[in-house]
DNA sequence: TGATACATGTAACCGGTTACATGATTGT
DNA sequence: ACAATCATGTAACCGGTTACATGTATCA
């Protein structure tokens, strides 16, 4: 299994209903686990049946009523039972390696334009982890932040996020510039010959 | 569908069987797409029944005998569409970071162990991509090949990828040292009040 | 004779993804 | 009225993982 401790640590820094598990997973902070929203809904009910969280309604008049989850003691022994049996290394598929991969053989024009929006998206996703690791560590400075504050966990993992999210971004323009100056100089040697 | 590209982009490489993939996937080079040795022989046979690559029988005196393919022109044709359909950002999935999110709620000795092991396992990655990379560019020097040799594709890829485990390696380094560094701060304070 | 690497397969299962459905509430 | 956001769910499907099975050839 898997997804199931993602969701149990997310839960760990507060209360929070599918919809709002949701966006944390999927729209910013996905930075150590990917899923979908019915994902977290199926995922939350199954744990709430386990009693590894508790879920409690919550009457709003505003918008829809929601349920929010918080984890168990049962839930944080589970956590603590994963956290002592090996981690095998994570899980790469990126789709866009695949077809840089493949550049040899196909249109290389296909290839630098989906480079080139990558890039464009993960420099947004850059500016989202600065401003979340702004948030987290408030007033103080990071250094200071790193040696003494709680919850440290979120920040380090924020931390690890940005720096995946800016070597990708430095590979997606380098290596789309790198691309394009080849086929650059295709076309010249063409030309000259 | 996923897996099916992947296997594509690495067949274009030269003639492989099920069981030279499955090293090439897992092994060394898993830098663009994780896949356990089942999931190639069983992607083999469709890719095959579907006509993207052809496989011939390599009758070995030494060794079993062994089945090896070859992407055909369709095989191509399929990458070519691949690659000029928007590609979604690739999924993470990393236990350690699930473990390191919760950090504050669980035994920090046990992440701070993992940690150190997976340090252990991406530097020894970081070799490997480092003598795979002398490898791919032979006797010349990476300025000149990136320039105008062929193919590119795996070089860039692995360069992807060497960064990656780089990256990883430092962030584990720097994460154990901080976590053992706060545990030790605590025990002192614990101490002294 | 027993371990190791080479080589491939089937079948069961589980986790993850997509499609579809429903409904409340706020703002335009 | 209509769109957007909030909120949750069911069901079908597919892709990925694990367990199990089988056999050849080399080397210690």
């Amino acid at each position: 299994m898997a997804l199931r401790h993602a969701v149990l640590a997310a839960l760990l820094d507060g209360e929070y209903s599918g919809y709002q598990l949701a966006k944390i997973f999927d729209l910013s902070v996905s930075n150590f686990w990917h899923a979908v929203p019915q994902q977290l809904y199926s995922e939350l009910s199954r744990l709430e049946t386990q009693g590894l969280i508790s879920g409690r309604q919550v009457i709003q008049h505003d918008r829809p009523n929601k349920r929010v989850y918080t984890v168990t003691r049962a839930g944080i022994d589970e956590l603590e039972r994963f956290a002592s049996t090996p981690a095998k290394p994570g899980t790469i598929r990126e789709n866009i390696l695949v077809m840089v991969q493949a550049v040899d053989h196909i249109s290389a024009d296909a290839v630098i334009a989906q480079l080139e929006e990558r890039a464009r998206m993960s420099a947004a996703k850059v500016e989202l982890f600065e401003r979340m690791l702004v948030r987290l560590r408030g007033d103080l400075d990071e250094h200071t932040f790193l040696r003494s504050a709680t919850p440290i966990g979120p920040y380090l993992t924020c931390l690890r996020g940005r720096r995946f999210e800016q070597e990708h971004h430095e590979w997606f323009t380098s290596t789309a510039r790198l691309l394009r100056a080849r086929a650059g100089a295709h076309a010249e040697g063409g030309e000259a010959s």
